[in-house]
DNA sequence: AATAACTTTCAGTATATCTTGAAAGTTTTA
DNA sequence: TAAAACTTTCAAGATATACTGAAAGTTATT
């Protein structure tokens, strides 16, 4: 396998993952040909990198803008727009979850929270049994709310030595 | 908010969350419809409850069936299959845990040590960067696969203790 | 202030994904 | 063994999502 090959595939992979867990697959792509290239890019080179239109290359970077993940910067002389993706993995991450959290986490804790609060007065056996489940689903959500919010806070050495202990033999 | 609405509410609730995340809609509904339900539930009370053709409702009973989370059940005198969602909601992380670790993240370590071997002669800056860009994409990714590896064997309570106490305080 | 360089928008089109429904398959009952 | 009860399959249709390309918008240059 070639270098040129290697990112290639690299891009490829990254955008079926994007693609399986809700992710634009070509915002997907965008990011990962910006997480590879050292030099800022510019619309027109992602055009051609991957293959794709000028609208849907500007509707994705502004989308990857959007999440922070993504910078405009300006070459002195040149009149286009460039770009200049984030480079730190764990930053990545970590404004991923964050973001997610937001949109898809905390509605759902929300939802949890007022069902709890209705369902208090319950009688049948059914209604209890839907009751502890709501419960149950619950917990797990804060307890991964907390766990995202741990992380935001978290140095990535200083977390994965932690995570990574609580395992150790 | 009557509880009937409230059982409505937390399957569609879980229906979206489920196709935020590549989950088909209707699997994560149907899914949350057995989590609620105390009885074992036939293809038609699915189809009836969530208003889908008999083919969707057969489809994705199998799917879960497949991702071991429903499971058939034969009623005494009954020609019928009946079908129990698992309501461990820890089992039930840490089922979908699995199969997704196996399916999206198990590929993509393999490529990332892929892409390390060959990448080993490098020279120019460019190269280098890309080098040290899947380097640490395969760092991350391992470490995710080892904590995903971790809450396999952990028990609920032990796994939540332990992390909740990491960012106590 | 006109032209050129570049960016954004969005209606229409394409594609991927899900869903239907009816036919074929299977098992049970009479 | 035929009919009934039930399940599975899958081609065709429906829907959701993404993409294109050209026109409109913006900013810089002469």
């Amino acid at each position: 396998m070639q270098i040129k090959e290697a990112k290639q595939q690299f891009v490829q992979a990254w955008g079926a993952l994007g693609s399986q867990w809700g992710i634009n697959k070509t915002m997907a792509q965008i990011h990962a040909l910006m997480m590879v290239s050292t030099e800022a890019l510019s619309t027109e080179q992602i055009m051609e990198e991957l293959s794709i239109s000028r609208g849907n290359a500007n509707m994705n970077i502004r989308e990857l803008t959007d999440w922070g993940l993504v910078t405009k910067v300006f070459k002195p002389g040149e009149r286009r727009d460039y770009f200049i993706g984030e480079k730190d993995v764990w930053k990545i991450a970590k404004q991923v979850a964050k973001i997610r959290k937001t949109r898809e986490l905390d509605p759902i804790l929300k939802l949890l929270s007022e069902i709890k609060n209705i369902d208090s007065f319950v009688k049948n056996e059914d209604n209890k049994h839907f009751q502890k489940m709501v419960n149950d689903v619950h917990k797990l959500a804060l307890n991964v709310d907390r766990l995202i919010e741990g992380i935001f806070k978290a140095e990535e050495s200083w977390f994965w030595d932690k995570i990574l202990k609580l395992f150790a033999k």
